[in-house]
RNA sequence: GCGGGUGUGGCGGAAUUGGCAGACGCACUAGACUUAGGAUCUAGCGGGCGACCGUGGGGGUUCAAGUCCCUCCACCCGCACCA
């Protein structure tokens, strides 16, 4: 008996489907087509197992397709440009270009002995010029459309380093490299105006049938679209009116005072020369710290300065102090609220620290007019009081009518707001694609001339870690000269976020080869939308709206017919080491290459598959290897067992055992097929396989007079079809064993026969009192009664009514008997 | 904090539509085979002597709840410059 020896079957496999183009995408073909796709890596340094498991899920999605009868496209890339590599660059002195190569060819080197069905033709990796000339071309239509503009933002900067920081590189509001301070500072940068699209993202959402609930639901609440008015406020002694968004123009009447986000641009002239200004600069000082998640917890305390100005409230005339507070966040809204203290908790909280008035506008329909707040507001709807005209009525019919009264005095409209901002896609770092655009002094700001793409990035540059961007000190790449006059010109130096790589590559692999455009309309159309994609959860809301508002847009530049990228998408469960995400920073990376040598790839794929369904967390743990590798012996045991048995045996049937093993055959196919096309639970499935393979043991036991070896070879070559896609090297291997010629691979997916899976006979349980007591054998096409009467003479049930009175029986047919007794 | 999830034996998990809780696998125990076993095979394996008790805690609906409702707790992910 020849050993399994996995480390031989897998490279000879890998080599063969190589050298037979196994995989690569046929464009002639007349098949329907499937276009699979997997979130492309980040080339961090090794993959993890949080990769294998996905790439495993999407191998074996476009394994199945193919044998399905589907045309699959199954590409796959980098998404190669960040701030890791710049890190290194600045660390260990490599360059970002070098780090990344060398990581990218590492990474495709563990891909390649994990056996994934890609069509690696089309690879596409961000950091060629190839990819992101395009990346920069499409920056040019989207600034030529006016989704691409440019205002001022403020960064995180870091005094000591002089330079910008990420988000991430802030801890506990200090710079993770030198631990000072972390300041905001205002810088001009570049915008997407993904807010044109907020309706459509949030609209087409509906259309989406094939995402997740939650994926929609954290989408819809990002975007965040809520319905009220604008309205504006005349300030005392001061030229322009203060304008707010407020969700509750029905409460205007309650609104005793304004708050302003200390950002605010009016805050600086409300405060000059006042008295107020000493503390209201102090105080924005110590936010200058502070998070805005941190700003806007319920947890920390309201805190704010009056700036001793006021406002009039347009409906009431009353005036209103203006403050500037923690809780107003600069770029929600219009950076400015009418507090409402009676019927907004954060306003109440403020009021009573401060000693402001709280009016009661709305009253519980249940009340009185007399009704007043203490230190819970009321924010439901209910009748309208001290409102002046609008008293006694119903505060969900004001909400309009307060709007027209507004619009007639011309001091406020109905409005839309949305929480989504603007994308901000300028970075101040050197490995991204730069941003086409030059300043010259004549003629502004002017896009780079698409013939004249790319803007190469220079590579050598020299890493500091100091200033606002690397590509600065390049001189060779800032002074050019203007496409429009020809003077001097200097070169836009930010690059752009690396989501933008990544909003348009699934569109790049369609076509990845084309000289003159993206990609083109034809193939984009054959081949869009993505028919399944798959990563992780964590991508939820901002990968997935970027390249869904990408879609959008291009669809209305007329580069593509599709409206939304991904047809039906599977969020992934992260895979966690000692409770957190598996990743690089994080120093947990469990990487595959041990467990390949050990066990072969084969096993580490039906073992991460095996261990949880895909949307599930899962912490890593090795136990439990042995067992798929163990499960894949048996198989390869069971086959060579089963050649060498076959060519003495009698064939011979014996009813019951070939009717019962024929049911677990075709059984198996079901539900292996059901749960890979609909559940995405490969857990089940592989656990469906073990279970036949266990009946084919058992069966392969009974004596040689009453086996069936037809039969029994049916069940071997489902098992191996079945396991195919799974574990693709092993199956390869073991059909070839069985005689066959072709691959499996190209075998079609096997139908199950419903004939097989019809019982004479079924087992149901009988309770009492929802308490199983009994079972009983009975065939499967009586009725309710007659089930009803042969479980009530049941012996053990018969004893057990003894002195009871039996209330009610409830049957399911095929499954329980159900006697309530007293 | 806000938004979204998750919670079932010693462990990973199963229970697809409210209908037998613990499929399948790991670990463990005993036995068989063997010069040997980290191979293979057989049997056992939630707790309790038992009536019974058991799906994060408490409450509810129902003939019947892991599944539905209320409430509390713990953990994980995202929060716009990590990707």
């Amino acid at each position: 008996m020849l050993k399994y020896n996995f480390k031989e079957i897998e490279e000879k496999w890998q080599k063969t489907w190589v050298e037979n183009n196994a995989f690569s995408t046929d464009e002639d073909s007349d098949k329907p087509k499937f276009y699979m796709l997997e979130m492309f890596l980040y080339p961090s340094g090794k993959i993890h197992m949080g990769h294998v498991r996905n790439y495993s899920i999407g191998d074996v999605v476009a394994r199945f397709k193919r044998m399905k009868g589907f045309n699959v496209l199954h590409p796959t890339g980098a998404d190669a440009f960040g701030l890791p590599a710049e890190n290194a660059a600045i660390q260990h002195g490599v360059s970002p270009d070098f780090w990344t190569k060398k990581n990218m060819a590492d990474m495709k080197k563990q891909l390649k002995a994990l056996g994934f069905s890609y069509d690696w033709d089309r690879e596409v990796s961000t950091c060629d010029v190839e990819y992101y000339r395009w990346t920069q071309w499409i920056f040019l239509q989207f600034y030529n459309s006016g989704l691409a503009y440019k205002k001022k933002s403020r960064v995180n900067w870091c005094t000591s380093c002089e330079t910008v920081l990420a988000n991430e590189q802030v801890v506990g509001g200090l710079c993770e490299r030198c631990d000072s301070h972390v300041e905001k500072k205002e810088l001009s940068q570049w915008y997407f105006k993904i807010t044109k699209y907020a309706e459509k993202l949030l609209d087409d959402l509906d259309s989406l049938d094939g995402w997740p609930d939650k994926v929609k639901t954290m989408q819809k609440n990002w975007i965040g679209k809520s319905e009220g008015a604008e309205i504006d406020f005349e300030i005392e002694n001061y030229n322009e009116k203060l304008r707010v968004f407020t969700t509750r123009p029905d409460t205007i009447f309650g609104a005793t005072y304004m708050v302003l986000a200390p950002e605010h641009p009016y805050v600086m002239e409300l405060i000059a020369g006042n008295q107020s200004e000493h503390a209201a600069r102090n105080f924005m000082q110590k936010l200058q710290h502070m998070s805005d998640i941190e700003r806007t917890s319920t947890e920390i305390e309201k805190e704010g300065v009056f700036l001793g100005r006021y406002c009039i409230n347009p409906l009431s005339g009353e005036k209103m102090p203006i403050y500037i507070a923690n809780y107003v966040l600069a770029d929600y809204g219009t950076g400015a609220i009418m507090a409402v203290p009676a019927h907004d908790q954060r306003d109440l909280d403020f009021a009573r620290k401060y000693d402001i008035d709280v009016v009661s506008v709305i009253r519980p329909s249940d009340n009185t007019d007399d009704f007043t707040v203490d230190l819970e507001a009321f924010t439901g709807s209910g009748v309208i009081i001290n409102s002046g005209e609008f008293n006694g009525e119903l505060s969900d019919v004001v909400f309009s009518r307060i709007i027209k009264k507004l619009e007639e005095k011309n001091a406020g409209t109905k409005s839309t707001n949305y929480r989504l901002r603007d994308w901000l896609i300028s970075r101040q770092r050197y490995w991204g694609a730069p941003i086409p655009i030059v300043y010259c002094d004549d003629c502004g700001v002017v896009p780079v001339n698409e013939e004249d793409l790319p803007v190469e990035l220079p590579i050598k540059v020299e890493f500091t870690g100091k200033g606002s961007s690397p590509l600065e000190m390049v001189k060779e790449f800032v002074n050019t000269t203007c496409p429009k006059c020809s003077k001097n010109a200097r070169r836009e130096t930010d690059t752009m976020d690396t989501f933008v790589d990544s909003s348009w590559y699934f569109l790049r692999f369609i076509d990845s080869k084309n000289q003159s455009l993206p990609f083109s309309k034809e193939l984009a159309d054959k081949w869009m939308p993505v028919d399944q994609y798959i990563g992780g959860v964590e991508h939820a809301i901002l990968h997935l709206l970027y390249a869904r508002f990408f879609t959008k847009a291009m669809k209305d530049l007329n580069l593509l017919e599709a409206n939304e990228p991904f047809k039906n998408l599977l969020t992934q469960g992260m895979v966690l080491k000692d409770g957190m995400k598996m990743s690089k920073s994080k120093g947990n990376v469990v990487s595959p290459d041990e467990l390949i040598y050990k066990y072969g790839a084969d096993t580490i794929r039906l073992f991460i598959l095996f261990a949880a369904p895909p949307e599930r967390d899962l912490e890593w743990s090795e136990l439990g290897v042995e067992g798929a590798h163990r499960f894949l012996n048996r198989v390869w045991r069971m086959v060579d067992e089963i050649t060498s048995v076959s060519n003495n045996g009698t064939f011979s049937s014996n009813k019951n055992d070939d009717k019962t093993l024929r049911f677990v055959i075709h059984n198996t196919i079901k539900r292996v097929t059901e749960d890979i096309e609909k559940r995405f639970n490969f857990n089940t499935a592989i656990s469906s396989i073990m279970e036949l393979v266990n009946e084919l043991y058992k069966y392969k036991e009974i004596d040689e007079e009453r086996r069936n070896m037809k039969l029994l070879l049916e069940g071997v070559r489902t098992t191996i079809v079945l396991l195919a896609p799974f574990a693709p090297h092993i199956s390869e291997e073991l059909w070839k064993t069985l005689g066959n010629n072709c691959s499996v691979h190209d075998m079609k997916w096997l139908p199950f026969d419903e004939a097989a899976l019809i019982k004479d006979e079924v087992e149901i349980v009988v309770q009492l009192n929802g308490k199983v007591k009994s079972r009983i054998v009975i065939p499967t096409n009586l009725d309710k009664n007659d089930v009803e009467k042969i479980a009530l003479n049941d012996d053990k049930i018969n004893a057990l009514l003894e002195g009871k009175r039996v209330v009610k029986v409830i049957v399911v047919l095929g499954k329980l008997v159900n006697i309530v007794v007293k």
